[in-house]
Parts: structure tokens; C-alpha cells; sequence
DNA sequence: ATACAGTCTGACACCGGTGTCATAATGTCG
DNA sequence: CGACATTATGACACCGGTGTCAGACTGTAT
């Protein structure tokens, strides 16, 4: 198998090299009869341009990298999954980098990065997508960026998320429809936008329906199953336990379900339990957990289409979209009982 | 900031650009004094090689591909945590393509795969470890490749993989020497190696003990929660009901325990569950698995540093490695109740 | 026929490195 | 001290594409 490189197929067609790449690249300017001439000779030599020497040219590498530092690896999964969608759709690859936000040499590390793989671009997943310090680096190199899931707005930069508020605000709803006044909170990874939107969306269902946001009733986690462990530990130990508790996310919430079950609390009998994210395990473990599903895989292939969009053609105006969360009611939730 | 390549740094240090490519890689033929020279050149202008460049004149893109089809996200995970670890320590990337085994192109996919890329080598994990198919094309395209956890013995390539059998050998005995003597098995994907290799390890122990293998009590699986939802069922339906249940991997023995909870059978006083890989789920869920710890992180690391080692320098020896699996003990396996 | 704009094409340099080979400088030995 | 091997260095082509620009070839208006 001899390779076939543009000039074997330059001179089998009887043009120049340059040509070749003006049809490679549907440039205009070429006749169609000289069009088709060449566009056979790919089919016949089996022609495939290198990727390599075309990113020395252009000084590209059609690989788009990936940032993630979160404990959740279902959630790491989608991202992966929607950006490879994305990704193989318009014949990029994606080069995954995990790496610390609070390491001390976040800024050096991904300096690295770039200058040993030569990005096209960046997904910055949370909390990587509220990292001003992170964003103002990338400004200054000039590298593309796509943020999923952050909270900050008004820049001049793409950026999806779902909306995090109106989901909490739904889910704590639906306890308070289930009579539930008594609702205990486990928050996030405070270096998460979504940890804050989820809160917020929690107080302002309570207000609405008139229940006084109590503090106690709150606990500070990070999304880690073991943080929801800690958390449950503190929660179940109130007096008087509350009748529901709502997790940031389903890890942390199946960690609540977990200690329950040991102190033989009935779930959901005589404890709700909901958790965020709709993640596997929410269906993997009985009862199963009432929770918000959050299209993660959508919202990474859209932030990653739109940031090849984006370098393939810089516009001006910056691409911002906000997806809807969707309750999904299972057995981890029921009416309060009065007993 | 402007760039700095070699010509400039060739400029500055007042030798040619041949002779900064030898610093760069080390070559001999160098005097001290001129590497000195060029290596504090290096320093002061923060010289970085452009990979891209680099891959052109040697034909490398310093890129290794990662082909996976498995039902478990964790598994995938902690493939690519370790994968990546390698990588990183050798100034490799890790492009990450997801294929479907039975898909009728695969070899259409990998081919587009290594024509669009330019893989220096490729980590094939299970079940594409045992895919004479794909081996043969990758042979025949002379493209490097590493086996993660395959069966195939004595072949001329680099080949991790943990003792499945060894393991269910001894998780079986664990549940033998607990009084059990009705187990069930819950087998994995037929298109992977492990699932054969875990059976008979199952089937050893209890033919050590004297104890009869019974047909009626094996399930067919495929490794995913779902197939395991399924065999649960089975199982669970069986008269007289076995008082154990061991599944080839965690989500599936998640499965059976998700469906004992639904009915009402106590575990592990009316039956014990045990598991395979050490999967997060099954320290997330209550009670704990049994299973059996295997190194995916450690056998995906070994098989990436040997592949980067031998691209670098081919050598003839077949680089071939056995890890040992370990046995997990937690709550959800318990002496056989004589009621 | 002449001028001129628009379309098509190819020669050539260039991206930033590495491989080959010739040559200069140095060392070794009889 | 000359003959020869060894070490150090650079000139130059090359990897496989793309960008620039000049020139040839159309078509249309004058």
C-alpha cells in the first residue's frame, strides 16, 4: 500500500498541487470539469489528505481538549460523550486533560497543554466554566474557549447551560406538593456555579409556597458521594428529622439513601429523598431516586459545535443558550405521612 | 509574545537549526559546550518544539487512540484515568474513540480513525482485546497497538491483563467457606474474554469443594444493569432460591440487589450478593458489595507505557503481564442462615 | 479591434521541524 | 609528522499540505 499524498495526486490528474488543495478545500475558482477530474482521481487513489502537515499550514491540529476536575464520573461520561458527538461530526478529535482548579499551577499546567498539543480549542466544563482566572488566560493566548454550565453571564464568549434554578425550583415543589414542609438541603462544590443556582432555586420554591427557609436545615457538600455521606450523617441526626431531604446531586442523595437504609428509615415511607442530574445510579439502586434531569450530553455537543463553528469562522456575535431541566418522579418520593 | 522557533532560537544561539534539533532530542555528536549554550537559549526564550511540526518530519503525531464498547461508564473511567496517566508522563496525548464491536464497519471506523488522526498506536480495551478482526488489520497496517485484559496468550503483542479467574476462584471459595453451596452465576458479555475466564474460576472452586455444578443456575449477561436486571429476575424466581448470587461485575450484582430489596428478601440474611471489579457503585449503595478489586487503572497504565515504549523503539520481546485480582469484603455476603 | 474585469491555474515560498550527507575540526597511532 | 578515524557542525532537501501572487484565459463593453 504506497501512500497517496496530494502531489501523487496532483500529477496522476495532471494539475498542480495546488489545485488539488483548491478542490480539497472547495475553494472557488476552479472549473468543473477540472472539479470533477480530480474529485475521480480521489476515489481511485483512495486519497485522504494528512491531517498533520494541513494543521502545520494552517497552523491548527483539529483537536478540541476537554477540562474537567469533578468528583461526579457519570457526569464526566456525558460531557465526553456529547463532545465526541460533536466532535466526530465535523472531523475533530478531542483530547481529554483532567487537571485541579485549586492546584497552584492550574495556569502553568494548561499553558502546557497548549503549547504541547496546539488546541484548536477548550471546553471548559464546572467548575473550569467559572474560572475568571482560567478565562482571562485564555483571552490573552487567544484560544477558543466553550463554557458549559456557567453562571456568568454577559460575556462575550459561548457558553450552555441548563437552568439550574428552575429545576431545583421544581423539584422542591413537588416535595412541598408531597406536604413536605420540612425539607432538608445538601449543597454542592461551592467552586460551582450550579451549586448556588440549586440553592437559590430551593429557597425561592419555599418562599413561594409561604415555608420559612430554615438554616439548619442545610448542609454543605461538593458533589462527592462521600461529602453526601458526611452531610446525611448531620442530617439524619436532626431533631426532629425532616420528612425529605433534596441532594445537589444523585451521588450525594444516594448517599443519604444509603444511611437511611442502614438506620433502617424507611425510604420513602418515612423519608423523601430526591437528588439532581438524573446520573445512573439514580435508576440503579431501590428505591429508585426522584431527581432532575439535566442534558448534559446536549449541552457539551452544542458548546462544542458551536466552537468549531466559531474557529472555523470568528463572528462577532457570542453564542448563549439556556436548556431546560425536566423532573422525573420515582419511587425515593411520596406524601408526607401524617402519622 | 512572539513565536519562538527553531530558526529563532538557531539565530540567537548562533549555530544551525540541525544542531537544535540534535539538543532538542538528545542525539550524541553534540559538545558540551554548544549543548550548554543552546539548552540556556532554551531556557531564556521559553522555547517549546511544535509538536505539529514534529509529527510532520517524523510521521508521528504523538497521539494514542483508545477504543472502547462497554456498558460500564465506571470501567471506561478508570481506563482512561490510567491511560491518561501514562500519557501525560511521556508527553503523549489520549484521543479517546468509543466503536461499536459488532458494528459491520468496524474496520471502516478504525481505518477513517487512523486516516483522519494518525495514531501512533492504539489501546485496545475489551472486548476489542480479543477481536482477531480488528488485530489482524491493525497488523496488517503495521499500526502499534496494546491489549487490555484479552485472553489471547502467546501472540507477538503487549498484553495486560488481571487473573479473572484466579479471582472468581476465590470470591467463589469465600461464598464456600460462608456455607454456601446454591450459588448462582451471572454471566458477563460473550464478547469479552473475562466473562469465559470469571466463569471458570466459578466453576473450579465449586468443583474443588466437591460441590456439583448445577446449569440451572447461570444466568446469561452482557455486563450491563440492565442484563443484570433480567438474570435477577431469573434467579430470584428459581425454587428452591439459591442463598447466594455472584455476578461477573458490580452493576450487575446492583441489579440483583436492587431487585431482592423490591421483594422483600433481606441481604445478606436471606441471600448474599457478590460482585466483580470493585466498581464506585458498589461502596455507594447498602449493603456494600463483595467483589473483587481489580487493577483497570494499573494494567491500562502498564499497556500504554509499553505501547509508548515500543513505538519509540520497536524491540522484538512481546511485553506480556498477569496482574493479581483481590478479594473486597464488605456487607453484602454473610454465613448461609440454617432456618 | 481594444480595454478591462473576472475566472482559472500553477510556480514558488512557507509552516517548523527532521534526515542525509558533505565538510571542518579534532584526536589517535605508527 | 602524515594517514586515518572520529567527532562536531551546517547546508539543503524533505515531510504534505496551504498562502501569495503572477499570468493565461475567458467574456463583455466600448
Amino acid at each position: 500500500m504506497k501512500k497517496v499524498t496530494i502531489n501523487s495526486v496532483a500529477e496522476y490528474a495532471g494539475v498542480s498541487k495546488k489545485t488539488v488543495s483548491r478542490v480539497l478545500n472547495n475553494e472557488p475558482n476552479v472549473s468543473p470539469a477540472t472539479r470533477e477530474k480530480v474529485l475521480k482521481v480521489f476515489e481511485e487513489l483512495n486519497y485522504k489528505p494528512n491531517p498533520i502537515a494541513r494543521g502545520l499550514a494552517q497552523n491548527r491540529s483539529f483537536i478540541i481538549g476537554c477540562l474537567y476536575d469533578n468528583p461526579s464520573k457519570s457526569y464526566i461520561t456525558r460531557v465526553q460523550s456529547g463532545a465526541l458527538e460533536a466532535c466526530q461530526k465535523h472531523s475533530y478529535n478531542l483530547l481529554i486533560h483532567p487537571c485541579e482548579l485549586r492546584g497552584q499551577d492550574l495556569i502553568d499546567n494548561v499553558d502546557q497543554l497548549l503549547t504541547t498539543s496546539r488546541l484548536d480549542g477548550i471546553v471548559l466544563t464546572p467548575p473550569f466554566s467559572d474560572s475568571n482566572e482560567l478565562i482571562a488566560f485564555l483571552k490573552q493566548r487567544n484560544i477558543p474557549y466553550a463554557r458549559v454550565a456557567s453562571a456568568i453571564e454577559g460575556d462575550d464568549s459561548i457558553s450552555i447551560r441548563s437552568n439550574d434554578e428552575q429545576g431545583a425550583f421544581e423539584l422542591t415543589e413537588h416535595l412541598i406538593n408531597l406536604g413536605h414542609t420540612e425539607i432538608a438541603f445538601i449543597k454542592g462544590h461551592p467552586d460551582h456555579s450550579a451549586t448556588e443556582n440549586r440553592f437559590s432555586g430551593y429557597q425561592k420554591a419555599l418562599a413561594k409556597h409561604g415555608i420559612e427557609y430554615r438554616e439548619r436545615l442545610v448542609a454543605e457538600g461538593n458533589f462527592s458521594y462521600h461529602s453526601g455521606a458526611d452531610s446525611a450523617k448531620a442530617i439524619l441526626d436532626l431533631e426532629p428529622r425532616p420528612t425529605a431531604v433534596f441532594a445537589s446531586n444523585d451521588y450525594m442523595a444516594a448517599a443519604v439513601l444509603k444511611l437511611a437504609t442502614q438506620r433502617e428509615i424507611k425510604v420513602p415511607e418515612q423519608l423523601s429523598i430526591a437528588g439532581f442530574d438524573n446520573a445512573p445510579i439514580a435508576r440503579h439502586i431501590w428505591p429508585g431516586l426522584t431527581t432532575i434531569a439535566q442534558p448534559v450530553e446536549e449541552m457539551t455537543r452544542i458548546a462544542v459545535e458551536e466552537l468549531i463553528k466559531h474557529i472555523s469562522q470568528p463572528q462577532e456575535a457570542p453564542f448563549q443558550q439556556v436548556l431546560e431541566a425536566k423532573l422525573i418522579t420515582r419511587e425515593s418520593t411520596k406524601a408526607r405521612s401524617d402519622s
